[in-house]
DNA sequence: GACATCATGTACTGTGTAGTACACATTACC
DNA sequence: GGTAATGTGTACTACACAGTACATGATGTC
């Protein structure tokens, strides 16, 4: 957890309050279903992140990327791990490959991906 | 579980056991560091597949690749997922949009970035 | 045919996960 | 200034995970 997954979540929470008084902790605890006390603790990074689906009804409220808030939960997303266990040979050799890449060269590839003739 | 990991183990030691009676379920348990009838019950599907650690024990001890073992396991390894939390945004990108393409074109890929100038 | 080795059945355990339930003190509103 | 909403502390829980411990019965081997 090099950023904590807490501390985001409360701030971006606290932003959207500044504009609307619906986003408190009871209140957006009631809207994904969890305790509000446990809301609280999460953000306050005093007990782990919640579970992928737990955070996927955050990431909606929040209006945040879920890869992302996943990531700082020190989570994947299930789907993709269900789409690299569909071929794993195939998928772990080319994340292996990419993961020593610059930023850049990756980007470049998604791009090309997205839009070429693959 | 697509293909049952278990049996999957079960018949590759079996196997190896033709040749040396070194591959016993005692022996190869004993080996990996678990006890013998929880080898066996693992083998048998009776329980889930281990943890991602004996089941890497395991793989080396059968000479599988680990990333299909992991697989079968309905696990992927950590280290990919550390990878991908690393960029999530432009991995779940890459993978989502791969997962739609053809075995063919993720093996194009591969080897491509693999001895590409990338 | 005794002894070792084998596979497996039964019962149990410690640790982690993902929370709930509820009380309490504080703050905001009308 | 009462009441309504808020954040948080404490205690507890149900369930899954990843096995261990030990006994039993079968098999093989010398």
């Amino acid at each position: 957890m090099q950023v904590a997954f807490g501390p985001y979540v409360r701030q971006r929470r606290e932003q959207l309050r500044e504009r609307d008084p619906r986003y408190s902790v009871r209140q957006v605890a009631h809207r994904i279903s969890v305790e509000p006390s446990y809301l609280s603790k999460v953000e306050r990074g005093e007990v782990a992140p919640p579970s992928e689906s737990t955070i996927l009804k955050l990431a909606e409220e929040l209006g945040a990327d879920p890869d992302v808030l996943l990531a700082m939960a020190g989570k994947v997303s299930s789907d993709l791990q269900e789409a690299i266990r569909a071929r794993p040979e195939l998928f772990a050799a080319l994340i292996r490959e990419l993961k020593r890449m610059p930023e850049k060269a990756v980007l470049r590839l998604v791009r090309e991906v997205r839009d070429g003739d693959w």
